[in-house]
DNA sequence: TAATAACCGAGACGGTACGTCAAGTCTTCGG
DNA sequence: CCGAAGACTTGACGTACCGTCTCGGTTATTA
């Protein structure tokens, strides 16, 4: 049975259940009550967890708030569907999926802040937008390799031109968008790609 | 003879010295340490001027860094250059050149998080993305009257397609954006509208 | 009617309202509401005057508060009653039908942080403390002229035996001092300089 | 075993350290550069101790005052003599060479202050005066027990008249009190009671 | 079985910023 | 020059939050 223990110093371990309530009880505060109230100390009495219990697991708060984004991402991998159009409407309504989720304009509102603010926290916010860029950078090149696309757009612009308005609407105009929008949008950039 | 008089009530009047040497004592700590450096403390001290003079003006932290955004916007209005892709460059270039000017994608973030956490924000940060949307919304409709752009866009989609980008760049990817990226958005949204 | 104007330099002349309706205005305040409710702003405002009429007339809140009390003293002179017992209880009945007024325990109180806090207030405060133990020290010395009180007794020890009681019982044992306290002090302090 | 445990409730205990502190950073303040110095920063920076710290242990600046205060009395208890005029004398000495320790008036004047203005300081006011008064009461009702004071005095009476010229000529008239002045209240109570 | 080491809750701690309030001065207008 | 109104500086107030530390006590691994 050695070959299979998980390797682990002496002393009390960790519990997991720790780990996971915290990270909901800061989710859970950023949607019911606004960035405002996710405070260590408030996140510690949701979580029913004591402050250096997190203390041991994050650096600090901005750590804290992107591992507890982070949960929200869900690593989608649109499947090759034939067609660039139906891929890019793929991605898009799981984006408007994940988006129009309670709290979420917030959440991303207290990412931006914590990825200016704090210093130490530039590689765990880089793996948070390298994962949103990704998937669409992928069926662009699949498009691309398959004709849909032209060969001359610039992969990069074109991601970008996929995940900013959704978070634009968001977070700067405010609004939750709706179907309609990611419709207007699929069409938008299918045009501007092909 | 009453008509002209300029609108005042009794007692001194407010300086406009003040006024002015704090909006900007705002935007230069941003520029120069961080969102973090900038306390009311710090800002007073900056600007010449007291706390309480401060806050005589604006209700909060949160309206004081919007107002004070507010001023790096500059209202551009495009002439009728004729072409909706010239248009487009014109706008697309005037954003760039402003979001470049050091210390933007902190002010952006600044701006976000506290239109998300002040409650009382609302209204400055509406005028706000209202004045960064209308000039695109102009060359839009412009370029749909000349036939430009075809008529089935949803200009307000488009808009959000022509605002959003850059600003993502800048403040999620934290990357500075350049003439190159402005010219290959320019060339997306031109075949996307067209 | 030149004949009974007062000597004036040019310009508008002060206006006695102002004085009374300030000094009133600290008294009410005190008596109302207690001593941190004696605030410049709400005295002016009480007084329906502003402040810098309130400047013009008192260098500072010290001097105005000593000002105000002095106002409550009322300068007492006990008439040659034959006897210095009889005496004796003319000041110390005098003495307590001031102290019941409302309020006098926090004018006194006022007083005496004025008196600590406040560099340039001495010369206003001095006058006050004198005023109040020099009619004890008159009808003591008559005592001493007529034979009522022992020729031995030191006339200042003896004034601030007078003096201090009541003050001590309305200030430091934050009671009201009543009929029953003046018979009891008369007659003790009668015993001891006799 | 457990009944001789020190009760104490979870976390991390109070450090006394800070209290000790905090409480003779007030007297030094105060006898040093006076009451207005006494500022809650000055304190927490002179006793080497944040803000918050004081704030936990006296809900306001008033209560801190007096409980500085109350560190300064030091129950006397005086012993029995055989002779009340000798105890009289003992506890006035006692009291001369306490209100001499520099810094005494201001105190003094301070407590006042504070007594009057802070709303929720009562209780603890109280039980710095009765202190006060206590040993007095006790030496007078000794003293009619052994015959020295005469019966019918009444002694709450009394013992305001020793405690108060004391405090009064430090306070009110703003002098030292002397050896000599001591010696002169002694001869003048003594006789008044017995 | 005992020792040891890391964990846990609770909560005090230093530091720093917040937003407010009062004192006293200054500036504008009008009388 | 006086007066009302009110903006201004200075400086203290009391509160909130962050990240750390110190308790008493618990749970696992090692000796």
């Amino acid at each position: 049975m050695a070959e299979v223990r998980v390797e682990r110093g002496p002393g009390r371990p960790r519990q997991e259940r720790v780990t996971g309530a915290v990270l909901s009880a800061v989710l859970d505060l950023v949607a019911e009550h606004g960035l405002s109230a996710v405070t260590m100390d408030a996140v510690a009495a949701r979580a029913g967890v004591s402050k250096p219990a997190i203390y041991r697991r994050w650096p600090g708060k901005h750590d804290l708030f992107i591992a507890a984004a982070e949960t929200r991402i869900g690593t989608l991998s649109v499947p090759d569907l034939g067609d660039f159009r139906a891929e890019l409407r793929a991605v898009l309504d799981a984006r408007l999926r994940a988006y129009r989720m309670p709290g979420t304009a917030r959440l991303l509102a207290g990412l931006i802040s914590a990825s200016e603010e704090g210093g130490d926290v530039r590689g765990a916010y880089q793996r948070y937008t390298t994962r949103i860029m990704s998937e669409t950078r992928k069926i662009l090149e699949r498009g691309i390799a398959r004709g849909d696309v032209r060969t001359g757009v610039d992969v990069r612009a074109a991601a970008t031109l996929v995940a900013a308005p959704m978070i634009f609407r968001l977070v700067i105009e405010q609004e939750l968008p709706d179907e309609r929008f990611a419709a207007d949008l699929a069409e938008l950039i299918a045009r501007a790609v092909s």
